[in-house]
DNA sequence: CAGTGGTCTAGACCACTGA
DNA sequence: CAGTGGTCTAGACCACTGA
């Protein structure tokens, strides 16, 4: 093992059996170069690795603290929904619904920075899995961030996938709720209009104007989403 | 700014205006040691920055090249109630209607590595914010991580703090779904049978053993989670 | 073989903090 | 003032890749 990976192991087994409690001080970068007889710039690669996973904080000129560990961020991945399908090995299909320029909508005016009622692209998609419809795709696109969205051919890729393409995400916010689906994806999702759903909505934005809004369904009982964390 | 920084600036800026389309040879350390006039220790740790954040791949040997975009993974924070409703503003209360030593049932033996039937803790929560049900907390502990959980004194901290402090969490699994609650978390949370709720099941692991099982379900009108990724 | 990334060293200068 | 972290340099040795 490299020397800056036992320095770090050395603090972060410490830190999981309580050597050092949450905001208590720990042992400072000269401390650590003595003890392992390493240089400067190993320690400090270690110290800055467990600052950026949340483990410590540093503060120049006061020293390195354990962190208090409930402020813990988990990863969540969010892939496209072709992707998610085949890579587990399943037939993926996609039906593309609706798909053409619409006068924008006053919420969706406001987020792509334009006038309510001017031309944007709405598209609406159904993602099957071995034929099981597993998502209803509401999207709103921005004009000037895909100008040829609709001419797209969208039996060889998703939107997600076009979009990533001619505009790649540099930033997006999303929310995740549990919601009743409308009358229109209940039907189009093939479920009973009280089955709940989990409901994704994300805003995205790319080299500083907004892309795509939008919005993904799922059925409660066929989709969950995972995730883990590891300090 | 830091050179390293600029360095770094430099490589983001141009992937985020397409200089380097995903996939592509991006320039080796020697290059941007020679454009910029710094150190090659200098541009190694803005290109492994960007490593970390997913916007680059790097092959020892060969070189680096832009990442693919759609690997990216979002941060969502999973924070104690407590806080999520204090940090508002707003006024806190934890009903406890559970605390108490049981049998544990067949699945959460599983978890935890135990007999079936083997004595685990077992408590049932309900957080509210501003009097209003938000969460209801059903939770099994086991009795090796937590000893004392039982007399703990639950109205000065949650079990979430309580459980942080005694175990610090080391890794956790969760997942995330929409789903009808039971007709005891209905009316816990005062809320209508057939109102979809958003349900977190988490397992935490703390020091090699498992430590908590735990089912959090939210009232789909009152709570979402809300997340932001920017790479 | 030349070129790549992975890592380390021994020193340096600096900004910042708190006694 | 001594001690802390933030960062940089100029060199080094290494493992790995592909021609």
């Amino acid at each position: 093992m490299a020397p800056y990976q036992r320095v770090k192991q050395y603090l972060k087994s410490g830190l999981e059996h309580g050597r050092w409690k949450p905001g208590s001080l720990m042992p400072s970068e000269s401390d650590l170069v003595a003890q392992f007889g390493v240089s400067r710039m190993t320690v400090s690669r270690a110290l800055r690795e467990l600052q950026n996973e949340g483990l410590v904080e540093r503060v120049q000129g006061v020293g390195t603290f354990a962190a208090q560990l409930h402020k813990l961020s988990a990863t969540l991945s969010i892939r496209d929904m072709r992707e998610h399908v085949e890579s587990r090995g399943l037939r993926y299909r996609m039906d593309m619904q609706l798909l053409r320029e619409e006068a924008a909508p006053p919420l969706v005016a406001q987020r792509f920075g334009i006038q309510p009622g001017a031309p944007v692209f709405h598209s609406l998609a159904v993602h099957f899995e071995d034929g099981v419809p597993l998502q209803c795709e509401d999207r709103w696109v921005h004009p000037a961030a895909a100008p040829h969205y609709l001419s797209n051919d969208f039996s060889a890729s998703t939107p997600t996938q076009y979009l990533l393409e001619v505009a790649p995400t540099w930033e997006a916010s999303y929310t995740i709720e549990a919601a009743m689906p409308s009358r229109q994806e209940a039907r189009l999702l093939k479920i009973d209009a009280s089955e709940p759903c989990l409901v994704i909505t994300r805003s995205t934005v790319s080299r500083g104007i907004a892309v795509t809004l939008v919005r993904l369904v799922h059925p409660g009982s066929r989709y969950l989403l995972e995730g883990r964390f590891s300090p």
